[in-house]
DNA sequence: TAATCGTCGATTGTCGACAGTTTAGTCTTG
DNA sequence: CAAGACTAAACTGTCGACAATCGACGATTA
């Protein structure tokens, strides 16, 4: 009798893996701004407060360096990152530069299935519009970019746009307050989709050039506005 | 009076940093293949070997794994990452979209200044194309690249680019040899900063994708012929 | 009075130890 | 003889402890 575990589609069950939801539970601080940038990570401090030794704390915390929440100083310890305006700029160039060339290669890649994901994902879009959930609202667009770096099929620049994005949640979180009208959003969306669908290389890289552009010189403002 | 230490040119002191020892020992082991790809990597044995506790061991290859060196699974250790000719070509493809990006931005950057470091650093490669040491080569031509990513002047995307260089560096340590006319490779340098110089980011992003170009297919050649 | 030195508490870097899991090897069984 | 069950060794994840180092504060000196 086979009793070997037919793969249904469960999530790995919420794993004892002590420096993952350390991570988690660091970034959500974090992003919730309730370690303000700038501000001291103690090892000790948060391993007591969370119950466990320095052990995985520390390894979490060598985590979020690398994802960039987070910045060591030697025999000092860690930091929590500040982002300057000049930050920004380098991510939404980098962001710009990787999205591009996803596009360009999820174009070529496009199929009758890829290109209903990234339909579905825009019209989730739209529904999520109405909830008044800005978290939610900027996860769901997130998704739709990460679609794209998925169609792209290049594992490599996969994990380059989650740490893109993992920087961005980060800034977004510390602005606090983002887009005006999440429907306006959703729409800018959809030239983007019907450039990859057409397929042309320059027609592509300009709509996202304008959406990626949009979001840049908006979160740019934002935090020239309410600077550290 | 002022006693301010006043800045003598003291060479910052080697630091007694375990971590970074044990990460270059093992980075330079797996480069010269002293670790086969796929071994495991015990982290018992190197702490004993290098006389060290597990702990900064652990570290040093927790960050080699997020440089792609080595890879993790829960609970049973860290391996040798394997390269498939499929990594390969993710790995050239995201270089071709940085590189790109950061030859157009350094011509928009360019100074007098800039520029003569990027023609010293082609003369330096023709000068080490007749000291018959290819890692030498090797390095002194991520130099050249690494050098437009910083006039770039984009902080996320330098770091990036030795990220990959990494990766690179331990693809080209599998292979062992790698090209065959040192002198040859150091003038396909020539037309990249001729065309960063005259500013066409078409004709910049041509040259790019022609010099790039080579190095992955001939990578992917080699590669393919020594499969793991 | 201002800059430097010395001291003390707080914190990191490193270590050895233990428990639970994985893996390799052996034995059993159909 | 192959496949599965069992056992023992090896290894990882986590812990608490200790020494080295850092930052702050008060003492000292010119």
């Amino acid at each position: 009798m086979r009793t070997l575990s037919p793969p249904v589609g469960l999530p790995a069950l919420a794993d004892a893996d002590l420096v993952g939801q350390v991570a988690r539970l660091l970034t959500q601080a974090v992003v919730e701004g309730r370690l303000a940038p700038g501000s001291k990570v103690v090892e000790a401090g948060i391993a007591r407060e969370l119950g466990v030794s320095r052990a995985p704390v520390r390894e979490a915390a060598r985590l979020l360096e690398q994802q960039g929440l987070l910045v060591a100083s030697p025999r000092r310890g860690f930091f929590v990152r500040k982002f300057a305006a000049d930050d920004i700029d380098d991510i939404y160039d980098l962001r710009l530069c990787v999205e591009r060339h996803a596009a360009v290669l999820a174009a070529r890649n496009l199929t009758p299935e890829t290109r209903d994901m990234l339909r579905r994902q825009i019209d989730v879009l739209h529904q999520t519009a109405d909830l008044e959930d800005p978290a939610r609202q900027v996860e769901e667009d997130y998704r739709f970019h990460r679609l794209i770096c998925e169609i792209a099929a290049n594992r490599r620049l996969l994990r380059l746009f989650d740490d893109l994005a993992s920087e961005m949640r980060m800034v977004i979180g510390l602005i606090g307050r983002l887009y005006d009208d999440p429907h306006e959003i959703a729409r800018t969306h959809e030239p983007v989709l019907a450039a990859i669908e057409q397929g042309h290389p320059e027609r592509i890289v300009a709509h996202i050039d304008y959406h990626i552009g949009h979001a840049w010189r908006e979160v740019g403002k934002l935090v020239r506005e309410i600077p550290a």
